[in-house]
DNA sequence: GACCAGGGTAACT
DNA sequence: AGTTACCATGGT
């Protein structure tokens, strides 16, 4: 029997927030504060209780080469929201919605075929989606009493999967593009240690060859799966968001991207996250 | 039944 | 280079 691993004083950190604010699918609600999570090799039980985050079944060593880095608990959001509200003082009420945000360190693979699936879905469809495809591919964990839980799968395991094995996830007419991901991963087309050292422009070029990968999938991956904070996602709610905010009128994405960009620079990650969370909550109209 | 969802592609002007 | 229909699926 390993022991619950505490860790006290978190600052900035709301396990509601990273969990729901819309950069990962692969976790379940088993109670107030409380939640299953599927990352990292492995499945994990964790509850903030005010500011104390308990690991459940998790030994230091296992918090220190996973846990750690998968939510970002080394970095100091201070810095961030001060350099945000900067830019521009209106995200100061924004940024206090939602204050606990965290961006988290995700899987490259995972972060892939999971924005390729989001294209068009709302977020508890693509959440059902990745749970179909674990169940179906990945490999099943297990840890203390918790129940069966499946790892997302990895591309060896999604070279397996069929055009109608994908569909009936319900991925609908994304399975070709996921194949087409797995194949273009598998073959060396496009390699995660190669992307890592490009920039971040050249990244997004090399992901965009993949089919059913644009500009706003691209900038996903980048962001949750590559660490590159500075990149915008711009989704129909950032659209809706930027607009209200900064142009008052129909502004094409790209040019919107390039504004956050200048605007925010290396922190425009985390700006969007927060706009982005802010922008849902309040129902932001077009 | 129309419209929308953390969009992208292909086929048009 | 800039529009537009279409793509599965589930919810409102």
């Amino acid at each position: 029997m390993i022991d619950n691993y505490i860790l006290e004083n978190v600052n900035n950190f709301d396990i509601n927030e990273v969990l729901t604010c819309g950069q990962c699918f692969n976790f379940t609600e088993i109670g107030s504060n409380e939640y299953i999570v599927t990352a990292m090799g492995s499945v994990l039980r964790i509850k903030q209780e005010g500011s104390s985050l308990v690991f459940y079944d998790t030994n230091e060593d296992e918090f220190n080469k996973k846990w750690n880095l998968y939510f970002d608990l080394e970095r100091d959001y201070e810095i961030i929201k001060d350099s945000i509200v900067k830019a521009d003082p209106r995200l100061e009420d924004i940024i206090e919605k939602h204050p606990g945000i965290r961006i988290l360190n995700q899987d490259f693979f995972e972060t892939l075929i999971s924005f390729i699936i989001s294209q068009n879905k709302q977020i508890p469809q693509i959440k059902q989606v990745v749970r179909n495809l674990s169940e179906m591919y990945g490999t099943p964990v297990s840890k203390g009493e918790m129940p069966g839980a499946h790892l997302f799968p990895t591309q060896e395991e999604l070279l397996r999967a069929t055009d109608e094995g994908i569909r009936s996830c319900k991925a609908g007419f994304r399975a070709p593009y996921i194949l087409d991901a797995v194949d273009k991963v598998s073959t060396g087309a496009v390699v995660e240690q190669d992307l890592k050292k490009m920039p971040t422009d050249e990244a997004r070029k090399s992901l965009m060859q993949i089919k059913g990968v644009g500009e706003k999938v691209a900038n996903c991956v980048l962001l949750f799966g590559l660490g590159r904070r500075e990149t915008f996602p711009v989704d129909v709610w950032m659209k809706r968001i930027m607009e209200h905010m900064y142009f008052h009128k129909d502004t094409p994405k790209d040019e919107i991207e390039a504004f956050a960009g200048n605007l925010f620079g290396e922190n425009a990650g985390y700006a969007q996250q927060y706009l982005f969370m802010y922008a849902r909550e309040a129902g932001v109209a077009r």
